[in-house]
DNA sequence: GCGTGTTACTAAAGCGTGTTACCAGACAAT
DNA sequence: ATTGTCTGGTAACACGCTTTAGTAACACGC
């Protein structure tokens, strides 16, 4: 280390100082020397060693087990790594993205930390099936899921998926409408999915409506998904004046749909979404949807798990932010 | 190491053999006695240790310079992200996620590297305004700019942003529309925004249009740029009969603004875009855009990032990929 | 029997930090 | 004078891996 040379310290001195270790005497004007030393030489500590010693590596890892594909079409990936990013600059961590295999191993998450480049991590959209999953909550590695596991022990953020569905679905038996149909945002397995079915359902039994399994169907988070969906529904030849779709961007697809079909938006059919993306109020009509706060979802995410680094055990376990009802142009009242 | 013990051989042989060097002689038994006991222990090397030992991370970043706010609503980001993640895995690195603050140090971005935490990064839509890039050009830190600088000397992945944009708005003209607006997509210290501009200018000119100054107005990125530039337009009070946006995400603001305006697309006014984001041809109309390949935008920049890294200097300096006219139905004919 | 290779493996020296244990000196209290 | 405490600093080991230089054993040609 030429910094010691040039101050004319011990290397020992040089970290102790740089690192503004506590609990410990250095003169001032060692303090200056050494400082001097750094910055006149550019010195910029290497990282990987600082890790190999410490064993901590300053980073957490964003983890998603989805393909590139959907990686790719995903609407919300730009929030939650802004949300995350916040974060991580404050504290001087670095962020990592990685991907799991659909068909991984139990320990696929698990060589990740043990691998020792990520001190922690966070889970998108975890999988109720996921049985790696139980791997993780058996050790101690610092976690917390975005989207809620109901018999998982691990940490989470998220919103209340069953109430917020709950309140879209009100709205429109406010304004009247009776059979509403049911678009949900992804497969079943993932655990948002049913959550939110049930809130539709739960807002049907509420005013005496019944549930109807034929005007529920489950998209694959893409637009194309909801086109297909909605297209489903129309050949069905069941009737029903209003869609909840729960995802804006399948609702994207579906609004092509009924647009294809030649049915007015809300004229025709209403339509009411879920998530709130950038382009749900400069679409044509404007969408009504449920909002959900993306970016504040991943930085409570990141503050979590920070405390869980840490060692400190925060006071809940989940973490539950509020959502809203966003009224646009996309639904309309039934007289 | 107790790989090394069960298998009863040294820390040498367990690194030769799960390293699989070649060159080097070991026996088929001692191999297998190797993999046997560290796949009986679980064994998962210490990247941190290999990134020491061997002074290369395993890991590349992708290098932004905008504001989290400016990440959270970045369309393509997802693309960007899905087409490296494509290529990193499949030579198993890492995805480093790096900001660095507007108004930051020349060294900035070479911190990033001499810190050790990646061997190579990519840069997204640099800035022609970036004292830092001429340190960067000046070292030899393997690097791949997304987007092209004129007078830089690193390497670089883009479209021809000033071909691309003369395509869009010679279909225009050959529509018959001659009072045509353009709204950039961001300010002009974002390379692409000023070629995409001078495109415009090439394709009227060619047509023998005047270049109408006041009919240029640039956006920042994001839709609510794209409403109040085409707010501005409208309420310059003059004539257009079509708007070139160079970004569908602007161009999403700007429908909606026209919208506002009562001037339905396209009977009164036509309206073409660039990049073909997902939500384009779900857009009410249709969005006729020009496509950008975003996905192997970025999977070519990695490409190219890996060559330079393992010192291959690759035969071409800048990749342009071929961008393509998506005709859709926001664009009309004049008589 | 001697050099010359070849095969199969290992000891030990890094990689660039953090950190523990220790030391020398100054000063105060006993 | 001895002991104890505080200050200011350092030597040396540890982190977990790669890699260089080397060794021991054996085969080969002459």
């Amino acid at each position: 280390m030429d910094v010691a040379n040039l101050a004319g310290v011990s290397r020992t001195t040089v970290s102790l100082v740089l690192n503004n270790v506590e609990g410990i005497h250095i003169s001032p004007e060692t303090r200056l020397k050494v400082r001097e030393a750094a910055e006149k030489l550019g010195y910029i500590p290497n990282a990987t060693a600082q890790a190999l010693a410490t064993r901590r590596a300053r980073a957490i890892g964003l983890v998603m087990t989805r393909s590139p594909h959907h990686i790719a079409s995903d609407t919300f990936l730009p929030q939650i790594i802004g949300g995350l990013l916040d974060v991580i600059r404050e504290h001087k961590l670095r962020l990592l993205i990685e991907t799991v295999d659909a068909n991984h191993q139990d320990r696929a998450y698990l060589e990740l930390v043990r691998a020792k480049h990520i001190d922690g991590m966070i889970l998108l959209t975890p999988r109720i099936d996921d049985a790696a999953l139980t791997k993780l909550e058996e050790s101690d590695v610092p976690t917390v899921l975005m989207g809620k596991l109901d018999d998982s022990s691990l940490f989470s953020v998220d919103v209340d998926n069953r109430v917020a569905a709950k309140m879209a679905v009100n709205y429109l038996i406010q304004l009247g409408h009776c059979r509403i149909a049911c678009i949900a945002n992804a497969p079943p397995t993932y655990s948002a999915s049913p959550e939110r079915v049930q809130g539709y359902k739960d807002a049907l039994r509420d005013a005496n409506i019944e549930v109807d399994e034929d005007l529920i169907c489950y998209a694959d988070f893409d637009p194309q998904s909801g086109f297909e969906c909605t297209q489903a529904l129309l050949d069905s030849g069941k009737a029903f004046t209003a869609i909840f779709v729960a995802s804006d961007n399948v609702a994207m697809g579906a609004k092509a749909a009924l647009r294809a079909a030649d049915k007015r938006i809300p004229d025709d059919i209403s339509i009411i979404g879920f998530d709130d993306i950038p382009w749900a109020q400069y679409s044509d009509p404007p969408l009504t949807t449920i909002r959900l706060p993306a970016q504040k979802l991943s930085s409570e995410a990141c503050l979590l798990l920070l405390k869980l680094m840490r060692g400190i055990s925060p006071e809940q376990q989940h973490v539950v932010l509020d959502t809203e009802l966003v009224v646009r142009k996309s639904c309309r009242q039934v007289r």
